[in-house]
RNA sequence: GGAGUGGGCCAGACGACCGCUGAUUUUUGGAUCACACCAACGAUUGGAGGAAAGUCCGGGCUCCACAGGGCAGGACGCCGGGUAAUCCCCGGCGGGGGCAACCCCAGGGAAAGCGCCACAGAAAGCAAACCGCCAAGCCUCUGACCAGGGAGACACGCCUGACCAGAGCGCGGCAAGGGUGAAAGGGUGCGGCAAGAGCGCACCGCGUCUCCUGGUAACAGGAACGGCACGGCAAGCCCCGUCCGGAGCAAGACCACAUAGGGGGACGUUUAAAGACGGCCCGUCCAGUCCCCGGGUAGGUCGCUAGAGACGGUCGGCAACGCCCGUCCCAGAUGAAUGGUCGUCACCCCUGCCCGUCCACCGGGACAGACAGACAGGGGGACAAAACCCGGCUUAUCAGCCCACUCCGAGU
RNA sequence: CGGGGUGUGGCGCAGUCUGGUAGCGCAUCGGCUUUGGGUGCCGAGGGCCGGAGGUUCGAAUCCUCUCGCCCCGA
């Protein structure tokens, strides 16, 4: 399967997530809150804001990868036609990478494909 | 072995899979007359730190005028050296701390001037005198003694006078002692004196546009002179000396896009004003416009990493460091790369006997007790991430290692 | 990259320039007033002035370093 995750999947300048934050549906979990908004025809792309209330600059690298990386092994599973944005929260810079980890695949889970042939569900727990 | 001082090193290693990013390059596609260029996949290869941090100093670089003069302002401040430069570093001097190794110090000027020194104390900066000490003199009182006088038999008492002692008052001398304070115009001893005092002497301390010796110098040692005059604070103002033009890679250059003209204000067609020049003035340039609000654009390329560069060595220097030679190329991101998961092996920490059903609790038993190693199980690995580049400083930092030195204890 | 502000009882602030006693309001506690509560009045407690070092006889104040928070400009 292709997981590669290149720039063009990535929003990068402030115009792109300006739209998405006016225009977007809000999600939260503990950690992260997810904003999407619907693009057709186009393949999923990914922004990320980590705010310096995060920590410093180390931790706030740490959860930008950490981000990259989940979203990079679900992306093939992922609808496509989405544009979004996740924002850490202030809490993410104290938690350890498996707890965040966790948090993320049960945020992203809900736009996966519905897929026939796999049982995800169970799966990814 | 214990306690400590100074300096240095390292910042886990290897592997697998999946990714990100720079450079070179193959293929394919777009584009083109053809290159250049763009995109995708693949190959090779590079990819955070000792502090990359804080942004506290100093430079390079770029633009503003080749950075000019003065004022203001700021920084620094023992001496010598190192350096591109420094508030840095090295060596020395002086002072302070420690038994010592060693560590700390903004360490010029208080006889240029101003200011401050609370409370306490008599007095806080210029000499003065609260308690106190003291000789002579004057006055008052008390006491002892002497002389004279009146009355009286005589003596005391009474009156007057002199002298001695004490107390008090005022005019003086002194600054030893007491007391206050952070600080009171040298300290100790002897002499001296009415009492005292550098008043005199000895030693110590202090000072000097002085001299000698050593040292490049700071300074050190000595001599001579001065009886001592000169309190502290300049991290209060200040004075003296040295240094500093301003901004910063969002500097700056190029390409593309866009340059519409709304509202308000200033100045002027002679001097000038405004601006470049971001503290002010002069000076220089410029030449008919300039500034503010509002509106628009904020894409790409270069700058962008070969440098006061790294490593090794010879020589000079106590050292910081410098000269020369050889080898090497070692991050260039830009919503911002350098990662994620797993395995193995090292490192550190914790736990540990046996039996009773595998584990836990509980019960019983063994061992005088402790330490170390092996083994087994569990846990841990800090601080902190380039943003134009260097040299320092400061701060954060788990575990470990190395070198030199000091003190204490024991043994030989 | 450049610049500014701030840290003082539980909370919000003075005092810092010009060094010597840390003060104000709210809150807390006690008493009085009221049948009780509130209000009002009286009184009390609570601070090593963000941290370390230095200058000074003496530092919240002056100087140096450092930590945290907030804000502004390009």
């Amino acid at each position: 399967m292709d997981y590669r995750f290149p720039k063009s999947a990535r929003l990068l300048t402030s115009r792109e997530f300006q739209r998405v934050s006016s225009q977007g549906r809000r999600s939260t979990t503990r950690y992260f809150t997810l904003l999407t908004r619907d693009v057709l025809s186009d393949p999923i792309r990914l922004g990320i804001t980590v705010s310096r209330k995060v920590g410093n600059a180390v931790q706030r690298s740490r959860v930008k990868r950490l981000i990259r990386e989940t979203f990079r092994l679900l992306r093939p599973m992922l609808k496509s036609g989405l544009e979004c944005v996740i924002i850490a929260k202030p809490m993410a810079g104290q938690t350890v990478n498996a707890e965040l980890l966790r948090d993320l695949r049960q945020l992203l889970a809900r736009h996966e494909i519905p897929d026939p042939t796999a049982l995800h569900g169970t799966e990814q727990k």
